[in-house]
DNA sequence: CTTGACCTTACAGTGACGGGAACCTTTATA
DNA sequence: TATAAAGGTTCCCGTCACTGTAAGGTCAAG
């Protein structure tokens, strides 16, 4: 299979798939060509990337959960850890936005949005004051 | 002002002020020895800028915003628009997240988390299904 | 034989800074 | 007064996970 061929299957562009190989995630043959040639099993691998990245896990934890799913003799509790402390990230970053939406929602709700110069969107931002630390 | 006291009046470190010197956000003066020399309304435009970034406003929307509140014949339209678009892709964002939030926390609870290898985890983003577009 | 669709490498750029080197100036201390 | 520490300066590289672009090699169809 080809590049573009396997990008298809795998949801990835071309261009990813080619920086995954560079990053030593996946090791295609190559064909007498010097196209890459991928086998089921780097599809398969690529796939997996790509489930992974949709759920946000880094490179970096892609990589350990790869090497985890190669390795039969894993212990559950190393990829549950990744997972739990990726899902812990993901829900800080969900506490930090939606902080900036309540204050973004009362911001706009209280800008009139016409003409006119005065906005409270703006004074806020020039005179709230720092949170102690 | 030197720049560590702005760093400390504004909440931001000298690297990123020097940024947004370079990037022409401030033009604060210098002084004979060449250090920065920052006067009362640099530091009120450092302030303003901490805070629209702590907000999740990109540097492009905190240079409008910067330009929006230097000019007092704007519209308070301009403003809001620009927190609103901002808002709705905080909002966008806050959905993905959401989104992997489920999926993981589904995973996390379904793995036992232990000395064995069966991980349902690992056997999920081996075999989840692509969602037909 | 040419056209166009593939494929290849290599290099630059992204956003918003942070790290660190190498050097200069000011301030505090022995 | 000598020196050390604490500030300041520029410059360049690294981050993360790619994307864009240029310049070129390969292959199937007409």
């Amino acid at each position: 299979m080809n590049i573009s061929d396997v990008g298809k299957a795998a949801d990835l562009s071309a261009k990813t798939i080619r920086y995954y190989e560079e990053i030593g995630l996946i090791q295609p043959l190559r064909s007498v060509n010097g196209y890459r040639s991928f086998t089921d099993s780097d599809v398969q691998k690529l796939q997996f990337l790509a489930r992974a990245r949709a759920l946000g896990f880094s490179i970096d934890h892609c990589r350990s959960l790869l090497a985890l799913w190669a390795d039969h003799s894993r212990a559950s509790s190393d990829v549950r850890r990744i997972a739990h402390d990726h899902l812990a990230e993901i829900e800080n970053k969900i506490a930090a936005l939606k902080s900036m939406q309540n204050t973004l929602t009362n911001l706009v709700e209280s800008c009139a949005g016409d003409d006119r110069p005065d906005c409270p969107i703006l004074l806020d931002l020039a005179t709230q004051k720092k949170v102690k630390p």
